[in-house]
Parts: structure tokens; C-alpha cells; sequence
DNA sequence: AGCACGCCGACT
DNA sequence: GTCGGCGTGCTC
């Protein structure tokens, strides 16, 4: 007898096996898809990892109801690569399954209810079931979806049926399909009919009682940037919803009122180049230095560091490699950081290399990554894209030939997935990926992360700088304006100091750009000395106390540590403490009084709801038709300004203390990024940065460009305090309804750690948001040496949550673990 | 993740 | 009494 082991898409700890009915026993192999049963009914599409003929020790074994695939859609490699990474990150099978195939291959089965064939209406009916009866007689097919919606409640619906199939009344049948239809997007347009300008003030007439639709009306006008030029056209209603806060029965009493149409339009996929292949630019002596420095190395280390400076042309290096390898016809991995502006560079990509370019992101419709799957599949040469450029996800494609993984930005936070289940790092995972393909991984940035430079240092990665910037462009100045003195002199006007916007307005006067930039994660308050800038800071973790107005107390967002709020300064005594943190959009509001005749735009999460308006918004800027762009992290990405000559950095001090022990770190990636996207061409551009703590090293070496002594600095702090790069992090997030029984977990799994030979645990910490849905939430920290037992210390790890897990007092708690966490 | 089972409080 | 809510455990 064979039987198959399969995993399925669910969080089952275990393969499951399978029986393979004769007929199917020349139809399976390891990596195809096939339908099996779980549970009463339920049917899933999993994927056979194994076959073999011991018998399995579960007592009822179910049969493999049919094969999808006529070859594997899952290759050896992937599923290696799969079990790794379960392994390391401590997840299931099912859980990375589910991430890795896109949902177009992942069918799940629906139940669909039909009348009884010998169905006749002499039956005394309650009315619930008399509905249902109604419905199959309209239409032959009702899903339980269906029969939900109509019945109002789930569990109601459920009993229903249920009874309904024991009287035989109905019958239940499986019907499988994909997890993820094409999603259609519902929009709505303004009636043909008002296409002037004095027609949609008439408009505004017929409805001026009703001030939603007003409102709406507005929003639509609004987010449609209509004008005398510009008509109607179609806005989507989520996001016209999102603008105006207005919700879906305003839109359908203007629909019926004949001022909106609606219709659904398909999620577009995003443009291909289809536009004239352009040569690789030759490079410059210092990237020509680089491209063959990276080409020596690769002969000694399979993964190599390239640290550039902003403008460098570190993508002119990347494409000379990949054009070679290509010519080898070797496939090539380009990942990029998960933002919505990786079109500039796909564009400048595609120009090069033409339709040898494939492209996976999360953007693309389930159709396109199903297509490029299987393109990569079938493999056959010329028709398979050799460079694919892609998100996180992409590292889950099926390569068959990879030589080169190149990481772009490898500091960026964004390749590591926090939620759901697997919480990998895509630059971590891809590096496991090309040692199981025997390829290279290329790091680039102009801002190594602390992890991945220490790793290049002591050699575990080959190391290669370029520290020209291409074309003659010159750095930045940057300037520290020092609001402590500022104020004093009153020099300050709110958060702005007269410096600052004296050369805002100096900048606008010239016709030039200027970029604000605040931290939005600023939000979170801390106190400060307004005296000399002291924080208060965590005894345990090096690492600024955060104020939780519920329970006025200072809180360590990483140990837990707790202290009263201060009622002076520690540092100078003074009595003077503030709680900082403010927002782009008061920045927005400020500037509009203090600088009226500015244009501004704002761009964070709220201002960038989707693709398009973030787009839109950036295309604005860049053509000038804004003076001053106020943002987040966002500004710091993305395309470059020709026109923008100075940056400002609002409040150093937000992202200096921010509750992490990453936050120098982070601080100083950021700051040099903002700084980058000054002056880029013809003039030298100005970074002015705002802070209470002028003398802060982190600034100093900001100042000086010397990442170097940023970098020994961090690591002789993280050494001290036991973070990474020294030690390993795991965090496990406790859930449960009860805060006491919560506590009592939490304590005694850290007990039970602290006697952990080696480890460190730290908590339990409180999160900044520690109720999600009525569960409590508490987090310890686990730290592990840097030593070849790190499996073998998260199976430990493991088994005591489980224990925890198992005991009757802890049965609801649920516990999660991230590796590695950021 | 579903889905069934079983316990318990609220209403006919 | 029964209906409906929710906690718990199992799925090859």
C-alpha cells in the first residue's frame, strides 16, 4: 500500500498521510497538488512532500480523492526550502505553504446546499427553513455563505441546514475552488449627465439637505480631481469611504437618486514596458572597481556586502552582473523592500532587459503570479524570465537555474514579515535560498544594517565599498539646529525654528523643493527635559521609557520596567518636563499659517491610501506643483527629486528615542536617507536637522558621514547589553482573556527560562497595545548566544510553551514566536 | 483554519 | 424546557 504525506494549508504541526488508491499510483509525486479530505467535509488542495509504505499509526486513513497536476507545481528544492524554514522560524509546513503558492493555486472546497432529488413541498416548514427552501427554488445552488447572509446569523444558518439534511430534506455537497477570486472592485462615477461645471452646482442645489451627500459629493469631486477641464470618472468606494468617513447606505441613496453609477472594475495589473531596449551605460572607474572587486570575492564568499553611498550608481553594478548572467542563462533574484514605488526602478530594469523581466509583488493580480509561477515551472529557455524583481514573497518562486540573489536596500525593516505566520526575513530566507542552490547573494546598500556589516567584518561575507558618488554629485550639508538655544534666544515659532523656515521660504522663493520630514512612530510619547534634553531612560535596556497615560507610568517597552513619572529632571533638575510627539498633519496645518503661500502635500499611510494616489502624489511633487512635500518614512524612500534642495528633519529627537534598542541605528539609516534625496544634480542641497540634544553622538557622526564609528559604537552597546549581533532574539507573545492568569503564565514560563543554561530572558513586557480583541497581550524576550546549538535551543523553547500549552490552567493561552524579530 | 460537541445562561 | 453563545479539541 503507498501512502502520501501531504501538507496542508493550516497550521497543523505534522504531515498528514494519505492513502493513494491504486488508480492514482502512477499520477503522484512529491511536489504535486492533491485533493484530499479533512475533518467531516471539508476539502483542501495540499501538496505531497513524500511518499513511502509505512503504515501510518493513526487509526482512520483517508484516501487521496484526486491529483491536480500532471507535473510537480512545488519542486524538491522549494520544499527543502520550505522545511527550513518552518524549522527556523518556528512555524508549520501549512503556514509557509500558504504564504509561498499564490492563492490561484490553493483551492479550498465550499459547502453548496441543493434540494433533496425527491423534494416535495408537503413538508411543515419553520420559517427559517421555509427560506432556505424559497432560495434553493430560486436559484438550484446556494453556498451556506448564502443561506448565512439570508438568515442572518452563522450559527443559526448552520443548525438550520443541519436539521434541514436530517429530515432529507436538502443535501450537502462539496464544490472545490480558489481560496481567492479575481477581486473586483466596486466604483462609483457621477451620472454621465453632469458633465458641466453649472450642472454639478445644480447638483449641489437639488441635495443641499442632505449633508452627507454633500460631503460625498465634495469627496468624489475631490478624489476625482475634477476641475473645468477634467470630467467624471470612476473613484472606488473604498477609498471615497476611506476620504469622507461616510459609509455605504449615503452612496446608495445617491445611486438611487441617479446621481452616481456604479460599476465594478477588475484590479488592474500594472503596466509592462513595451518601449525600445536601451544598452547598459558603461560604468565609471569606481563602479568598474566594485563590479570586479564583487566578481573576485564571489570566488571565496557565496554572500558579499556591497556598501555604496547614496548615488553611487549601485544598480548600474547590479545590471552589468546580471546581464552576465543572464548570458550564462542563469536565473537572477532582485529583491526590492515591500513600497509601491519599486515602479521607477522595475521601469528602469525592464528598459535593459526587456521581457526578460519578471515581476511578483503583492500589487500583481493572483492571474499574473500564477502565470509567472508556472512559466517558471515549465522553464523551457527563452520563455522564462532569467531576472525576476520582486517582493519578499518572490523568494518562493520555483527557480530551477539560480545563480545571483540581489537584496537592495538589505537594511530595509520591510523584508521581514511580522504577521502572519512565517515570520521570516526575505534577506535571511533568500540566503538559505541561494546556499540550496549553490548561487550568490549580492547585499546592497548605502546604510548596512548593524547585523549584516558586523557579518562583513568578521569576513562571514565578502565586503565591497564604493564610495564615489557617480556624475561629481556632491553630498549634502548638513546642518544641526540646536532648539534648546533656539528657544532661549526665541528663535523658535512652535516646533520650527526661525533658521529652518527662513531657508524654506528662501528655498520656495528660488523656485526650488523642500522635503519635511517627522517620524511618524513619534507619535508615541515620552518625556523630555525642556532644559537640557534629558530622557528618561530604562535602567535594564538602554532604551527610552515610554509614557502610558492609562496608568501613568514610564514603561520600558522592551524589559517591562516601570517607573513613576519624573517630577524633575535627573539630569539638571529642572522641573520643566514635556511629552513629546506630534504628527505630519499638524506639521501641515502649522506650515499653512507660518508659511501661507506654500504649496504643501502631506504623504504618510493616511495621504497614500492607495498605489495610485501615492503615485499621483509624487508625480505632483516632482513636477513642481507642490512646494514643500511633509511626510514620514515614506519621503525617505522612493524616487529621487531633481528639484529638492533642502531637507529638514523636524525632531531628531523622536526617532533618537525611540523605545529600541535599534533606534541609533534606525536614526541614522534614516537621516542619511532623508539626507540623500537632497541636491542631487546641479546644485549642492542642504539637510537642516532640528534637535534638543545637539550633542548627540548619533548626530555627530551623522554630521561627519562616519557610519564606521555609528557602527562600533552600536556594537559596543550591544555587546554590553546582550542584543544582536551578539546574541540571538526570539519573542514570545503570550495571549489570553485573563490579565491574572496571563501574569501567572507569563512569570512562570520566564522562570522556568532563567533556568535555561546560557539564555537571557527579558519581560514581561507590556506592548505599547497590550488588549487586541479582549486578549491580553504580554511579551518576553529570549536571548541565545551565538552558538551552534541555536536549533536545538528553540526545540527547548518550544516544548516549554507546549508544556505551558497542556497544563488545565493555561489551556486558552496561546503563545507566538517571532525569530528574529525587528 | 473549520467544524462538532458540550456546557451554560437567557428567554418562550 | 429549548435556543443560541462560546470554550475545547480534533482533523491522516
Amino acid at each position: 500500500m503507498l501512502y502520501a504525506d501531504v501538507i496542508l494549508p493550516l497550521a497543523i504541526p505534522q504531515a498528514y498521510s494519505y492513502s493513494v488508491p491504486s488508480a492514482l499510483e502512477h499520477e503522484v509525486a512529491i511536489g504535486k497538488r492533491v485533493v484530499v479530505q479533512l475533518g467531516e467535509r471539508k476539502q483542501y488542495s495540499a501538496v505531497i512532500c513524500r511518499l513511502h509504505s509505512d503504515v501510518p499509526n493513526s487509526t482512520r486513513v483517508k484516501p487521496i480523492l484526486a491529483v491536480l497536476d500532471q507535473e510537480p507545481v512545488v519542486l524538491e528544492t522549494q520544499l527543502k526550502f520550505w522545511h527550513w524554514m518552518a524549522g527556523y522560524y518556528l512555524c508549520t509546513g501549512g503556514e509557509v505553504y500558504k504564504a509561498a503558492l499564490p492563492s490561484g493555486l490553493k483551492l479550498e472546497s465550499e459547502s453548496v446546499i441543493c434540494l433533496a432529488s425527491d423534494f416535495t413541498a408537503d413538508y411543515t416548514l419553520s420559517p427559517a427553513e421555509d427560506l432556505v427552501i424559497k432560495l434553493l427554488q430560486k436559484n438550484h445552488q446556494q453556498s451556506v455563505k448564502d443561506i448565512s447572509t439570508a438568515l442572518g446569523k452563522e450559527s443559526t444558518a448552520l443548525r438550520v441546514i443541519k436539521t434541514m439534511v436530517e429530515k432529507e430534506l436538502v443535501v450537502v455537497s462539496e464544490k472545490l475552488s480558489e481560496t481567492a477570486q479575481p477581486r473586483k472592485e466596486k466604483y462609483i462615477q457621477l451620472a454621465s449627465e453632469f458633465d458641466s461645471f453649472e450642472k454639478v452646482q445644480g447638483l449641489y442645489h437639488t441635495i443641499n439637505r442632505a449633508p452627507k451627500q454633500v460631503t460625498l459629493l465634495t469627496s468624489y469631486i475631490h478624489l476625482a480631481a475634477m476641475d473645468e477641464q477634467h470630467g467624471p470618472v470612476p473613484v472606488s468606494c473604498a477609498s471615497i469611504q476611506l476620504a469622507s468617513g461616510i459609509g455605504t447606505s449615503v452612496i446608495n441613496a445617491m445611486v438611487q437618486k441617479g446621481i452616481f453609477e456604479i460599476l465594478h472594475k477588475k484590479k488592474e495589473d500594472p503596466d509592462l514596458y513595451s518601449g525600445q531596449p536601451v544598452t547598459l551605460k558603461e560604468l565609471s572607474v569606481a563602479q568598474e572597481i566594485s563590479y570586479r572587486e564583487i566578481k573576485a570575492q564571489f570566488m571565496e564568499k557565496d554572500t558579499i556586502l556591497f556598501h555604496g553611498i547614496t548615488s553611487s550608481g549601485k544598480t548600474e553594478v547590479y545590471m552589468h552582473l546580471i546581464a552576465g548572467l543572464l548570458e550564462q542563462g542563469k536565473q537572477i533574484l532582485y529583491l526590492l523592500p515591500e513600497i509601491a514605488l519599486t515602479t521607477q526602478m522595475i521601469t528602469r530594469l525592464r528598459r535593459v532587459f526587456g521581457n526578460r523581466v519578471g515581476v511578483y509583488h503583492s500589487r500583481f493580480s493572483d492571474r499574473e503570479r500564477v502565470r509567472l509561477w508556472k512559466q517558471l515551472l515549465h522553464g523551457s529557455k527563452g520563455n522564462a524570465p532569467g531576472l525576476i524583481i520582486g517582493a519578499r514573497s518572490s523568494v518562493f518562486l520555483p527557480f530551477r537555474d539560480l545563480g545571483l540573489v540581489i537584496i537592495d536596500e538589505e537594511q530595509e525593516t520591510s523584508y521581514k514579515q511580522s504577521d502572519p505566520a512565517p515570520r521570516y526575513h526575505a534577506r535571511d530566507a533568500a540566503i538559505m535560498l541561494a546556499h540550496l542552490h549553490g548561487a550568490k547573494v549580492l547585499m546592497g546598500t548605502a546604510t548596512p544594517s548593524i547585523e549584516s556589516f558586523s557579518n562583513g567584518r568578521q569576513k562571514k561575507y565578502g565586503l565591497v565599498s564604493l564610495d564615489e558618488r557617480y556624475g561629481q554629485v556632491q553630498l549634502p550639508e548638513v546642518r544641526i539646529i540646536d532648539m534648546t538655544d533656539a528657544m532661549k534666544s526665541k528663535r523658535m515659532t512652535g516646533h520650527y525654528s526661525h533658521a529652518l523656515l527662513k531657508k524654506l521660504q528662501e528655498t520656495i522663493a528660488s523656485g526650488e523643493q523642500a522635503i519635511l520630514f517627522q517620524n511618524r512612530r513619534g507619535f508615541s510619547l515620552y518625556f523630555q527635559c525642556h532644559e537640557c534634553g534629558w530622557v528618561p531612560v530604562c535602567k535594564h535596556c538602554d532604551v527610552s521609557l515610554t509614557y502610558h497615560k492609562s496608568d501613568n507610568d514610564l514603561v520600558c517597552h522592551y524589559c517591562g520596567y516601570r517607573h513613576r513619572p519624573y517630577n524633575a529632571c535627573a539630569s539638571c533638575g529642572s522641573a520643566d518636563l514635556r511629552t513629546h510627539g506630534f504628527g505630519t498633519e499638524k506639521v501641515v496645518d502649522d506650515l499653512k499659517v507660518l508659511l501661507p503661500d506654500a504649496r504643501i502635500a502631506r504623504l504618510d499611510l493616511d495621504t497614500a491610501t492607495s498605489r495610485k494616489a501615492y503615485e499621483t502624489l509624487l508625480m505632483d511633487f516632482d513636477n513642481q506643483r507642490y512646494d514643500i512635500l511633509v511626510g514620514t518614512q515614506m519621503v525617505t524612500k522612493g524616487l529621487d527629486f531633481d528639484n529638492v534642495t533642502l531637507v529638514g528633519i523636524l525632531n531628531a529627537d523622536n526617532l533618537l528615542n525611540f523605545p529600541d534598542f535599534r533606534a541609533f541605528e534606525r536614526s541614522y539609516q534614516m537621516m542619511a536617507q532623508v539626507s540623500g534625496r537632497a541636491g542631487r544634480k546641479q546644485k549642492r542641497g542642504l539637510v537642516l536637522i532640528q534637535t534638543w540634544s545637539p550633542k548627540h553622538a548619533i548626530l555627530r557622526r551623522v554630521l561627519k558621514n562616519d557610519y564606521l564609528g555609528m557602527y562600533e559604537s552600536e556594537m559596543a552597546e550591544r555587546k554590553k547589553y546582550k542584543y544582536p549581533p551578539f546574541v540571538r532574539l526570539i519573542r514570545l507573545t503570550l495571549r489570553h482573556k485573563n490579565n491574572s492568569v496571563l501574569d501567572a503564565a507569563a512569570a512562570k514560563i520566564l522562570a522556568e527560562l532563567h533556568t535555561f543554561k546560557g539564555i537571557d530572558a527579558l519581560g514581561p513586557e507590556i506592548p505599547l497595545v497590550s488588549r487586541v480583541r479582549n486578549e491580553n497581550i504580554r511579551n518576553i524576550l529570549v536571548k541565545i548566544p551565538r552558538d551552534p546549538s541555536l536549533q536545538e535551543t528553540k526545540s527547548l523553547l518550544m516544548i516549554l510553551v507546549r508544556k505551558y500549552q497542556q497544563m488545565p490552567e493555561y489551556k486558552a493561552l496561546q503563545v507566538i514566536a517571532d525569530v528574529d524579530p525587528l
